[in-house]
DNA sequence: GTGGTCTAGACCACC
DNA sequence: GTGGTCTAGACCACG
């Protein structure tokens, strides 16, 4: 699959499961119809228990994101993507308002925050380009 | 007192007292040798339980920041400033590096990410300016 | 399990089991990936609560003797054993160098001083030997 | 005066004073009938506050150490030495003891033991004579 | 008044 | 089942 998961990230691991799938559907990796890895196959390829695979499924399910195949497995929803495409800039914008809002609070120089952000930017704009 | 408490945050309360009192001492608005607020004061302010600023202090002792003074208080120790000034930065950095590569993983293009961080650290540069 | 609390000892439980805990991994009696007794098992065993418990393992956390394996408890880390083994002789000092620091400002002769160190030793050596 | 306190000993002030209090009578140092430095005077000398002197002098009274003489201050009491001098190798072998079973637990080797022991022995033996 | 410790009991995330 | 966090409330030592 194309994701990982941060152990210390300090998100809860089904949380980073949903955005990731979120992400993925956002970002057209995975389209509508498709089916997912089963919770096994996650499970064991993220090397996280089988339960909190299924937890973020079942909260994906509740989002509309995923829905049930009859004996097949769990499938992308139809509007999954244009609905993802939209989260995803939101999801992302909080979490840096958030990061953001700490170091102005940390009193850390603008000059100094605004050069920090530019390497990080630049540092994850050339990986895997 | 001057940091406010994010109950949505996914970080543990503690933790947050943890890294805004680091974050007061690294900006200079607590001092070496002063007296952070007492915990049953600080606990009334943020409106949470003492224990759980007790124990954010504690851990802020275990990290050399803080030191008691018997019957006194808790006060910023001398060498605080220069550590937390230190840390700082990486602490941001960390959490900076987390958010943009979600985003970079989610594959929201390269322009759109750029432009969200500048439009959000533009922002958070004037407010309160 | 192995060790015991002494409630008048002035020492405060959770660092009683702090210090027992590091004992047992420098007497090997704890070795490197075991798990150690769970939360509410040792609190059970020692009739303490399990907060107490818990704040001792968060404790040996943090000095590396401990980690956390995710939903299965707490084992003992790789280097914890020489660690421990370095601690232990010093910790043990420690306190030896307090009780014959009193003995010697309470003006005790210092003959009858040596005898009784002596006799304690001696006895301690054949206990359980 | 001639004692002190170790701030770092785990065992509360006062039962610091009233232990070197009581060493000193035993070791002949204070005579019965002899006054105690007041209060203040103590409090001052071993930069503690008054309130935990006057804690100890009245754990002193109740265990018939020292009596109060109207308008003069705190007396041994005639009967002091004799008790302080029985008390004393008990307080010290309860403590030594302690050491020994903490050491003999943490399975340190009997020959390292008895060497660090003697070591420490013959270093206190050997300071200030 | 201060911090330090302990208890009791709750809820959550994860296995 | 596991640890992690939080709350509530108690008692102690010290100033």
């Amino acid at each position: 699959m194309f994701f990982k998961i941060d152990f210390s990230d300090g998100l809860a691991i089904y949380q980073q499961v949903v955005r990731q799938i979120k992400f993925a559907v956002a970002g057209g990796v995975l389209k509508a119809g498709e089916l997912v890895p089963s919770v096994r196959e996650l499970a064991r390829e993220l090397a996280i228990n089988p339960n909190t695979v299924s937890r973020a499924y079942r909260e994906l399910q509740s989002h509309g994101v995923l829905e049930s195949v009859r004996g097949t497995g769990l499938a992308v929803t139809a509007d999954a993507e244009s609905q993802c495409r939209n989260e995803r800039v939101d999801m992302i914008r909080a979490r840096l308002k958030q990061v953001l809002a700490e170091a102005k609070q940390s009193r850390l120089d603008a000059g100094q925050l605004r050069s920090l952000v530019e390497s990080e930017l630049t540092a994850v704009e050339q990986r895997e380009e």
